[in-house]
DNA sequence: CATACGACTGTATAGACAGCATGTC
DNA sequence: CTATACAGTCGTATG
């Protein structure tokens, strides 16, 4: 037992005095002693605090390590810092560790507390399931996301076998229609809570009028946009800021574009100047500015942004930053890159597209994310309220009502079934020690929260017999005896985290010799370089030529093109082609090519490691420089340059082209003389 | 008859996790 | 089915 002077104590060190009402209900009802627990709250209700007593609670009568799992790598490192803050005063230590940014393994078990991806929790339970023995408690933030389409089921797997284990399970979880069918999976005790810190204003625009639902009503004189933003930059004194939320690229584009002069005109002169160097910077972020980054910087000195995938990371962080603490950024016009994760609340939320479209048509977002989106209005320790506004046509107003204001949430439903994340983890499963016969792996999908939400696993259990068939197939299991044994590839291909069906491509492609370029063709086969570039009406044709005269021996189908036009911007980047005029020929937006390069650098390192496994030196010769050459964007003749520490493309291709073309000339220059050439 | 501008048509569409071993301008 | 922005094309009014 916690005595309510222990409590009060950890409160203290966390620096809080007192707790809010969803804090209070929890522990009121005994959320500290139950060993598995479900919060179900509102975003920004408090629950981060839960999260702390928690871990403290746990300290406090063991000593074994926390794991803090978290859906985003950018929520993964604000946790970090603000946890190593936090736990200091406890004397606890908060390690990191994601794709991004990973501490060593010794390093890894040195920590109290560890906050990690579901993905990365999943890679280093593959890698090490002694983990799981090891671990004390399981904290898992935004746990709801297990019904996500793409990678819930990544989720759901990590989380089936945890509550396998003794562990103790913490979820957060945002409000959902069946969160008791959760606990009862998770065997946890269920807290739920609709307080939210601020109050929040709905209001519906039908581009004629603003209905708010406390009862106003507003008549909309000029663009809806332009009028919303308005009212948003009124608030709070005129400090108020906005969030629009919409559904494509190029609208977050015409949004910031529209808006610009509507909020230059309330910029004081200091914001003016601080939006101004702000422009500046987000130009300096790239080389070479692209048509993009123009565009971007000259929102941005007049206090609006855009913000997407195909913004660069860097220009991402700025923006950010200025609309978190200076301010001087008065509204962001954003895909769903913002509704998720990052603490950048607003004090209006505009959602201007409810419908987005998916595949054929356009179909209407779920009421739980545009409650997410809408969660975002008001700051907690700032605001007494927040506004979201919902956009929409006249004769959808009644229906727009009825389903996100007064219409109930969605359940979360399993994502298990299907077919490609199965042979994924049902690899996993078997390599690395949980499950070495039909049987065992049976069992252990009877226990996943599909089984307890379907009540019948038959179609799951057929799925899975299908795949392990396919996995046999491609030789990275075996059967002996009833029992399943991964092969040392298939072991590999699960460590690597790719998916069994790229690495075989990769395998196949080792057969016959490859050049650079068709290497890159290979590397457009996996999974994970999909979704491709895509190709424009426009470009066929000139496409197509280039791919008859360049990889002749190619077998075409509807997606050469597309995985054409994407090895050949990775083959841009390795030639050191001009990095704008290649982004603007392509119509590549600079984020798009950094995001795609990471990828590459992966799958062509998972590709040399198979390659090396299966003593297949030929492939390795031409995957081990490739790996480099697109970690780096060089071309071949740079890789021994880049070899030195301090030296990268840039540098490189300076000093290969003063003819220095080895390590060994470059070292015999002396430091001095080395940075004189690099220099300029 | 040349130009400017509006109506019309065709086309395309969000995001982001993982391995490994250290350091770009 | 319940979409919309933009680029390119065509057509018409205007000088």
């Amino acid at each position: 037992m916690v005595s309510t002077f222990q409590q009060q104590d950890a409160l203290a060190k966390l620096g809080y005095s007192e707790l809010n009402p969803l804090q209070r209900k929890a522990l009121a009802e005994g959320f500290l002693e139950s060993p598995r627990t479900l919060v179900c709250a509102p975003t920004a209700s408090g629950k981060t605090l839960l999260a702390l007593l928690a871990m403290a609670r746990h300290f406090a009568a063991s000593s074994k390590p926390v794991f803090y799992v978290v859906p985003l790598r950018a929520l993964a490192s604000e946790k970090h810092r603000e946890f190593k803050q936090s736990l200091a005063s406890f004397g606890k230590t908060v390690g990191l560790s994601t794709g991004d940014f990973d501490s060593s393994s010794t390093e890894l078990a040195s920590f109290d507390v560890l906050i990690m991806t579901s993905e990365k929790l999943d890679s280093l339970l593959r890698h090490d399931k002694t983990w799981l023995e090891r671990a004390g408690l399981f904290v898992f933030d935004e746990i709801h996301l297990l019904a996500d389409g793409s990678r819930g089921a990544t989720l759901e797997m990590v989380l089936t076998k945890i509550k396998r284990s003794e562990c103790k399970i913490l979820g957060l979880s945002a409000t959902v229609a069946n969160a008791g069918q959760l606990a009862q999976w998770l065997g946890a005790q269920l807290i739920q809570s609709d307080y939210r810190p601020t109050k929040l204003v709905i209001g519906l625009c039908d581009g004629e009028r603003l209905h708010m639902e406390d009862g106003d009503v507003v008549n909309v004189s000029e663009p809806p946009a332009s009028h919303l933003a308005r009212m948003a930059l009124a608030e709070k004194n005129g400090k108020g800021q906005a969030l629009f939320f919409v559904a494509t690229r190029p609208s977050t584009q015409a949004v910031a574009k529209q808006l610009a002069p509507v909020v230059r005109a309330q910029l004081t002169p200091e914001e003016l100047a601080q939006c101004k160097v702000l422009s500046e910077k987000v130009l300096k972020a790239l080389p070479v500015p692209t048509h993009q980054c123009r565009l971007l910087a000259e929102c941005v000195a007049q206090g609006v942004a855009f913000h997407h995938a195909g913004c660069e990371g860097t220009q991402r962080a700025l923006i950010e930053d200025a609309f978190k603490h200076s301010r001087c950024v008065k509204i962001i016009a954003a895909t769903t890159t913002l509704a998720v994760g990052l603490d950048l609340p607003a004090s209006w939320v505009v959602v201007r597209d409810i419908k987005r479209f998916s595949g054929s048509f356009s179909d209407y977002l779920t009421k739980m994310e545009v409650s997410q989106m809408c969660g975002r209005a008001g700051r907690p320790k700032f605001d007494s309220k927040g506004t979201a506004v919902l956009m929409c046509q006249p004769r959808e107003l009644k229906s727009v009502r009825d389903k996100y204001v007064f219409g109930p949430l969605e359940d979360l439903y399993s994502q298990l079934s299907s077919e490609p994340i199965l042979r994924f983890h049902a690899l996993a499963l078997v390599a690395s020690g949980y499950a070495a016969s039909f049987e065992k792996l049976f069992e252990f999908f009877h226990s996943t929260f599909y089984a307890h939400q379907y009540g019948e696993v038959e179609q799951l259990l057929s799925v899975v017999e299908k795949v392990v068939g396919q996995l046999k197939d491609m030789d990275f299991l075996r059967e002996r005896k009833g029992q399943l044994l991964a092969t040392p590839a298939g072991k590999r291909v699960a460590e690597l985290y790719v998916d069994p069906l790229s690495a075989h491509g990769f395998i196949q492609s080792m057969a016959k010799p490859l050049d650079d370029f068709g290497f890159l063709m290979v590397l457009q086969r996996a999974t994970e370089s999909r979704p491709l570039l895509s190709v424009k009406r426009a470009e066929e044709q000139l496409l197509w030529d280039e791919w008859f005269a360049r990889v002749p021996d190619d077998a075409a189908d509807e997606e050469s093109l597309q995985r054409y036009k994407s090895a050949k911007l990775l083959d841009a980047w390795i030639t050191e082609q001009n990095e704008d005029a290649v982004l603007e020929n392509l119509d590549v937006p600079p984020g798009v090519l950094h995001g795609r390069v990471k990828i590459q650098e992966w799958l062509a390192y998972a590709y040399s490691e198979l390659a090396h496994l299966l003593n297949q030196s030929t492939a390795l010769r031409v995957a081990r420089p490739m790996r480099k050459r697109l970690q780096y964007g060089v071309k071949d003749e740079l890789l021994p340059l880049i070899a030195m520490r301090g030296v990268g493309r840039v540098r490189a291709r300076r000093l290969f082209d003063k003819g220095i073309r080895t390590r060994e000339a470059a070292e015999a220059l002396g430091e001095e003389k080395l940075k004189e050439m690099w220099k300029d």
